[in-house]
DNA sequence: TGAAAACTCAGGTTTTTTCCTGTGCAACAA
DNA sequence: TTGTTGCACAGGAAAAAACCTGAGTTTTCA
């Protein structure tokens, strides 16, 4: 065996204790580790081919999403497991038309990572049960509603929206930056509160902490 | 040498890839790892005494202030260096209070880790750059308003109120329930408005969020 | 190609938030 | 004692947020 693995988290604290950590599986190496999607992409065209990366969600420049996407399109061989410290219900379905193999919050014991990482090799698949519950109230919720699944994803604009809805902006002053109405911006607080089911703009705000949409 | 640490974080897997990369240092042995503050009371009380304890401030049962104020005052031999997510500006002057030697945000290199832990065990104290530049401003925050430290301190009840006001009440239902009037919760708002700098309850909840002082 | 969905915008109303200026009381220090 | 400070509370007003119903235009896709 002894697999090889990218690993790719922009704190370097974290990305190096992990990296120790998994140097101490004997069924794994750390090949190299990587800052952001960028670098991955950088590392594996040097020829550094992993058996596995895994990725953070939330990073500059390239983040996880589109990452994955680019290992899916170019490396559909790689296998890449997601390594979060949000439990994003939004992001589960993305992540999973990207082809990613595992998910996994941040918080659980390093044997759940070990475990995950022999699954992933060996089987293709891991996702905790955490995870697999999501997907279920997911799955409920949309049908419930009698929505397609792709309601449950944010837009590029609603995403947009919500990271100025988390500031000290008015609805206002947000309608001029992202050079709508204040009705449009009107509607997609609407609408978002509906989807996400939340009651305010905090509500919202805490939702986009909650879930990784903003970042501090 | 061979210092012996302590480490807290209830973070298992972080906690744990630390110790591995703690134990890498030849200068450092973690002697042992914990969830909480209970914890290692109850370590240390069972006779393994470290000269390190470096904590988590974010913890369920027994939090680092608590923590950081129960080994000054049964073992002030130990020194405590504190990992967190969160550049708490609140923090700061609460933890210089409980005698912490040192301060870290955990997005920090690992080299950064060693030398403070290295700085903590020679010299008895360590803070990085951006810590010690938070204080300079948060002095010199007080000074221009003529107020006294204590000032820069958030007290129970508003702290008890910034948690309420990161939820989807309205002030009237904050108000039931931490058994206040309705003005009341407003002089609240009005004074850490001020006193925080904030100009909504969007912005006040992104602080909390910033600083820790809501975790999710 | 036709129906469903997404996107943008509108008027009007109610509720909530924010801001303003005040009062009375108790604790505490000069 | 007096003056400062913290704490709880008040009325009123302006701004913002939230909720309602509606409609035209484009995109998507079956």
């Amino acid at each position: 065996m002894h697999k090889q693995i990218i690993l790719v988290d922009d704190h370097v604290l974290l990305r190096d204790a992990l990296a120790t950590l998994i140097n101490s599986f004997p069924e794994f190496n750390v090949l190299s580790v990587a800052s952001n999607g960028i670098d991955v992409i950088k590392a594996i065209e040097e020829g550094n081919i992993p058996d596995i990366v895994v990725l953070d969600l939330n990073m500059p420049k390239m983040d996880g999403f589109e990452t994955a996407a680019w290992l899916k399109n170019n490396h559909p061989d790689i296998k890449v497991v997601i390594l979060t410290m949000y439990d994003s219900e939004i992001a589960l379905i993305r992540l999973l038309q990207a082809g990613v193999r595992g998910f996994l919050k941040k918080d659980i014991h390093p044997m759940e990572l070990k475990n995950a990482l022999i699954a992933v090799a060996e089987n293709g698949y891991y996702y905790s049960h955490q995870a697999t519950g999501k997907l279920g109230t997911l799955f409920k919720k949309n049908n419930d509603a009698g929505n397609s699944i792709e309601r449950a994803f944010l837009t590029d604009i609603e995403i947009d929206f919500i990271k100025n809805a988390c500031s000290e902006m008015t609805y206002k002053e947000i309608a001029l930056k992202m050079s709508l109405t204040p009705r449009t911006i009107d509607n997609y607080r609407d609408s978002l509160f509906d989807k996400l089911n939340v009651k305010s703009r905090v509500g919202l705000a805490i939702y986009a902490v909650k879930n990784g949409v903003v970042t501090f």
